[in-house]
DNA sequence: GCTGTATCTAACCAATCAGTTAGCTAACCG
DNA sequence: CGGTTAGCTAACTGATTGGTTAGATACAGC
């Protein structure tokens, strides 16, 4: 079954070395030798993550002399995120009204409520 | 490498077939039987799938009799939703702005555009 | 206790994943 | 031209995933 989008893209930022990429390029464009600094794995490893991240959208490659610089790609996440919080404000409204947790999720901290 | 929380919540809802048992679940605790229903997989592969979503803890299970009902948890997805909507909600505010300039720099001198 | 229903575990299998090393291509620089 | 640098592909490996079937377990009702 060849993936849909969304599952696409939530299993590329299900790892936590694409996900330290992708924060890391917040900062701005970036090679693929800087983007791999960070980690202690090999070139060809990073490579492979850019593969995934580019085949799910968030990312796209440029060319400048031998570089190939990353940059991030906002509309898949931004996608994914629609899912996610239409899923959750579902959540909050209807079944977990009981224990009170809607205003806590307005009020933006997400971490402060154990049920 | 153990995974961390959020990459657990990720990879779980990165899986079209969990996402669909936990949109069936927001109409209501259900049997494995009744969530496995839906679908043409065998009952241990619904199993399969409870267990990876009870192991990042977006459902919890009960005991009815010889029923292990299932129902949501919020929490985990909160989190995620945390982590991606701050990323997202950086994209649309600073990036965009950051695109053009970047783009700007580029052109004009191109290697000197790492922030 | 016996039977049927609901669920889980065990064992297996094929496919995918995440990493490696080795070797290749392409561009820059002397 | 030759050497260096950046990045990629190919081939391999071990671990994980997502499914199967067969069999075990727990409970309800008769």
């Amino acid at each position: 079954m060849q993936p849909d989008r969304l599952s696409l893209t939530l299993s590329a930022i299900a790892d936590p070395t694409r996900r330290a990429i992708l924060m890391r390029l917040m900062d701005g464009e970036a090679s693929v030798k800087e983007l791999a600094a960070p980690f202690e794995m090999s070139i060809p490893a990073i490579c492979k993550h850019l593969k995934v991240l580019e085949g799910a959208g968030l990312i796209s490659r440029g060319r400048n002399a031998q570089l190939r610089p990353c940059r991030l790609e906002a509309q898949p996440l931004r996608d994914a995120v629609g899912w996610i919080e239409e899923f959750s404000r579902f959540w909050d409204t209807s079944l977990n009204r009981l224990d009170g947790l809607l205003e806590r999720l307005q009020s933006a901290d997400p971490m402060a409520k154990k049920n």
